[in-house]
DNA sequence: CTTTGTGAAAATGTTCACAGCC
DNA sequence: GGCTGTGAACATTTTCACAAAG
């Protein structure tokens, strides 16, 4: 198997959101050309992105939507139950906790962790809020994979020192700083910069609108 | 000036982050190398990326912080106030309407839009809920020119149709669907896939343990 | 006639290597 | 010595163009 590049894998995921809305609707059958209108692509470019992984479509057909999915899943590894922890019971991490859109890719939110006392033991949308000193003993337990960081810039070294202590596979960051872990094992980090997404966005508009 | 690759404007708003903590912490002066560790790339790299708009540096010294801050911020516009829109009061848009990094990064969140008689007309972390039937009027009055899209998938239509009418120029999406505006003119559209990270991450460890 | 799958070409993005400056 | 700025080399990713299949 050759190296796929990893923006192939950021598009397949944008696939296989796309299929299981089709599957939803009874759709059957997909083109490349269609899918790549329900993504915003080219066709040349989903045909070469199956292309890494095998053969999956009929010529002068399509792909069969279901058939098409379950293979996304397994490249995707979604087949697999993951569980996951929410690090900030704040407004974000408790909004994070209800978002449908993780169970229905197949995560599940196990635990919320704080470390402000009076959230510690309450519930939110049916998750309990841990203290974050019982981290890593909470992950072992639930076996948990993936962290989702949400705290306030100021509380990322306690951040940092839980997660370097356990034995999270991975971490999704919201918090706007780069994450450090003292620790030789090798954690995986996904950077989710909310004033980014913005800085880029005005970057856009002025040079969009005939600044050259 | 050549074409700027859009990863670069991507880590240019990175280094903008990274230089606005350092410059809280009263850092005067930085070396291409030690911006790169901070933020996960490589001294040349920065360099380059730097290099598509100008020389900043001194030869043997490194970049001033604070004039190196101000010519990324002129480079990606932050200078000007941007005005934002946040469209649905949910969770999920309520946390965004608290998050403290847009405002420090000159983003001022106006309004935030619902449907819901419950929620229009109460204040959410001092934002008015303005019912998302005012909202071409809305935004003109005060001047937004950036949504934010945060709406459960099943008002998408309401959503799409609003901004379309509206004269917003671009679109955060948080809403796990491709967003398809009928206008003609140009709306600029960044999605934020929460679920699409796990997958990712999901990928990267799976493949991350010799799964070759 | 339609649509897939894929080498080859083109375009884009990153790293190297070093000249020039402090 | 230490560091920036940048063409050139290299690597990666996308687009093209067309053979093969239903």
């Amino acid at each position: 198997m050759k190296n796929i590049p990893f923006a192939t894998i950021e598009r397949v995921a944008k696939y296989l959101r796309c299929l299981k809305r089709l599957d939803e609707k009874k759709v059957k059958v997909i083109s490349s050309k269609e899918l790549a209108e329900h993504t915003k692509t080219t066709p040349e470019q989903v045909r070469k992105d199956f292309s890494y992984f095998g053969r999956f479509g009929k010529t002068g057909t399509g792909y069969d939507v279901k058939k098409l999915a379950r293979k996304l899943e397994s490249i995707l590894k979604t087949q697999k139950k993951w569980n996951v922890a929410i690090i900030g019971a704040g407004a974000l991490g408790s909004a994070l906790a209800r978002y449908p859109g993780f169970k229905e890719s197949g995560y599940d939110i196990k635990v919320l962790f704080d470390n402000d006392p009076e959230k510690i033991g309450k519930k939110i949308s049916g998750v309990e809020v841990v203290d974050i000193k019982k981290f890593g003993d909470t992950v072992k337990k639930k076996n948990i994979q993936i962290a989702i960081a949400a705290v306030p810039k100021e509380s990322v070294n306690e951040l940092e020192e839980a997660i370097a202590k356990s034995s999270i596979r991975g971490v999704i960051n919201f918090v706007p700083v780069t994450l450090n872990f003292k620790t030789r094992r090798k954690i995986f980090i996904i950077d989710v910069d909310l004033a980014q997404k913005l800085y880029i966005m005005t970057y856009l508009i002025k040079r969009g609108k005939g600044m050259k």
